[in-house]
DNA sequence: AAGGATTGCAACCGCGGATGA
DNA sequence: ATCATCCGCGGTTGCAATCCT
């Protein structure tokens, strides 16, 4: 049956974009005495030249006495992923993702779904991202492009090594190669695990970043994690740099094997067609 | 200082569920 | 059972602010 549009074509010389301080007033005003009940009719009542729609979204998102504004709290964050990884990953049966922003908005009182979808694809999707991971399951990315932003950070590592060891870009991107192949040795060993132990242990047990879900990880302890003095293997360091990375902690000069130890080819022949 | 690129957020759009006639 | 309407949701866009070169 189709549904017609919000505001129809007569509705066309209706206003759009931001809201005046005068219309916020006249809007306020008139849900303050009467209530929003139909949001259809309430603009004509209220004296605006806007769609219900418009409307309804404004006093949802701006207007609502009880919005907490400012930066989300880490806190608040912390709950955010929590809360995407549990209620945000449930099958329909199509293997279609639902996410309930709504849902989500719920448990973080002030908070509208709006502001915390803008927050998730704004902040959080690119920190998850940075660390390899796939902002939609929370699982280490394997995607083909994915690999090719490995060889290219590795060979910008090696350049800025090259150039300037103690340029901190240069540690970055190399904190972030660093990250992309604990991700690759992650997947790999999840693969092989779940091969050998199939039946007894499904992928899920094999999700490395579980701390960072569930809140439990040093990541989003009270105080910061300290910053490992000595590394345990190569790939131990690898790990923790990762987490030191993700949270903005100081990251430790490890360019002098880091990389270099882990790749052996020249920059060129790591190149993708 | 200028202007192009990037970021962050408010607002819009279209879809589908809920509800009532 | 069918249809019309309202409401709310998630995805997307547009633009101002900020950053970078």
């Amino acid at each position: 049956m189709g549904r017609s549009p919000c505001c129809s074509s007569d509705d066309a010389n209706l206003k759009k974009g931001p809201w005046t301080p005068e219309e916020d007033e006249k809007l306020l005003g008139y849900i303050n005495t009467h209530g929003h009940g139909n949001w259809k009719t309430l603009p004509k009542h209220a004296g605006l030249n806007r769609c219900g729609k418009s409307c309804r979204l404004r006093w949802a998102n701006y207007l609502r006495p009880d919005i907490k504004r400012g930066r989300f709290s880490e806190e608040e964050e912390r709950l955010i992923i929590n809360l995407h990884s549990t209620l945000g990953n449930k099958f329909n049966g199509f293997d279609l993702i639902l996410y309930g922003w709504s849902k989500i908005a719920t448990y973080l009182p002030g908070r509208t779904d709006n502001e915390i979808k803008n927050f998730w694809n704004t902040h959080i999707r690119k920190k998850l991202l940075n660390m390899g991971l796939d902002p939609n399951n929370h699982k280490p990315r394997t995607d083909l492009n994915h690999l090719l932003n490995l060889t290219q950070l590795i060979c910008a590592a090696q350049l800025g090594s090259l150039m300037n060891p103690w340029d901190s870009s240069a540690l970055k991107v190399q904190a972030d190669a660093a990250q992309l192949l604990q991700n690759l040795i992650q997947t790999l060993n999840t693969n092989q695990l779940s091969t050998t132990t199939a039946g007894l242990m499904g992928s899920q047990n094999s999700y490395p970043y579980e701390g960072l879900i569930h809140g439990t990880s040093s990541l989003y302890a009270d105080e910061p994690a300290p910053v490992p003095q000595k590394f345990h293997s190569i790939s131990q360091g690898v790990i923790d740099n990762s987490w030191a990375s993700f949270e903005g902690y100081e990251i430790p000069d490890m360019s002098d094997f880091l990389i270099s130890e882990l790749v052996s080819e020249s920059p060129e022949t790591l190149l993708l067609p």
